[in-house]
DNA sequence: TATTATCTGTATCAGATGCTACACAAATAG
DNA sequence: CTATTTGTGTAGCATCTGATACAGATAATA
């Protein structure tokens, strides 16, 4: 070691993480990034290798982050039913929040700009599975304890929600609208027995 | 008028509207535009203005076309369960077609690149609300001929379709599994209660 | 203190982007 | 046949893109 970093590298890529989640990979440049993290090429292209890695570690932070709290939401609650309203109430929390961007960043990298990168494909990929890996879990350990009965499909339901949950966010883009929402998500959820 | 046009317009929308459908909005590049439809600059920006309203004439085209094709999948049988089993298999046909890009174009203009101009965000918006508004419609109707029930919530229904819909092209562009995919449909459909 | 290793800012690269200028070709109208 | 109108091709524009080269700053080590 020679000399320390200037910056501190969890903030910016706080920052940059920000940046990405509200303008998607292809749609921020390179210099809003740096703008962002308030650092210069120099510095970025020493630590972070490129663009690209960057995004990686972003969205390893946002899994970290706020992944882990959708997770809590989902699987604090001893009720599975409870745990799945809690999260999508969470969700909702979310796109009514002005400081928080549209979209769940995760949800957004379910996009050809992204996954034309082969490294975020495959972390994405990844991701995307084991969210409906936990979905499901959480769904079968709730037929265990009887909350739910035992010809339930766990597994498909868990497929349908992560299918539903894109398309939500995507819509969310389009208009807005929280209590017509709430029905709605009300309604499905009900009709898949939850 | 002084001189005729030298290339085929309609072509050169198809061609257009294929290369948007694969590569995006802001992903497809002017000159692979250009290079699809066999034309240069000069005839490009004399006969369509520019690269934003070339989008909103192929959005129109496929409308006319794909668009119209699902909505006499829909409206065709005289059963609306029929219908829309039918809509969803005419979907998963178009997945499986190795020639047709993944995502519907429709579907892929719900992304921010798309809606950060003004006129195709309002053609989307009124598209995606004509969709809604449609599938609503086929249910209404066939509550009143008994085929649903009365209680049955068609235009809530018809949004939780639109947003699941959403989510499937998303997903389709992650992995795609024809016979999942049959189950997954038909355990939603089934919950729904159609 | 001198050496070494790492960090940072500036300047710049080569290529892509959407779009325009303009000369020339073609076809209709007088 | 000439004039006018419109289509087409070429060259180039200003700007942005991700990434690099490299000199100088800063710190630990010998």
């Amino acid at each position: 070691m020679a000399r320390a970093l200037e910056f501190d590298y969890d903030k910016a890529i706080d920052k940059a993480t920000r940046v990405f989640w509200k303008k998607g990979y292809s749609g921020t440049s390179l210099r809003d990034l740096l703008k962002a993290m308030g650092i210069g090429e120099g510095s970025f292209y020493n630590t972070l290798k490129s663009k690209n890695q960057l995004y990686l570690e972003c969205l390893k932070r946002y899994n970290d982050t706020v992944g882990r709290r959708r997770g809590e939401a989902l699987f604090s609650p001893s009720s599975a039913k409870e745990g799945v309203r809690g999260l999508f109430r969470s969700l909702l929390d979310d796109l009514d929040d002005p400081r928080t961007p549209r979209v769940c960043l995760l949800a957004r990298s379910v996009s050809s700009d992204v996954l034309a990168e082969r490294d975020l494909q495959k972390f994405v990929r990844k991701d995307m599975a084991a969210f409906v890996g936990a979905f499901s879990n959480r769904l079968r350990s709730a037929k265990d304890t009887g909350e739910l009965p035992s010809e339930f499909d766990a597994e498909g339901v868990a497929q349908i929600i992560a299918t539903y949950l894109q398309g939500l966010f995507r819509t969310a883009l389009l208009s807005y609208d929280r209590s017509q929402l709430e029905r709605q998500v009300d309604l499905f959820l009900t009709s898949l027995g939850l």
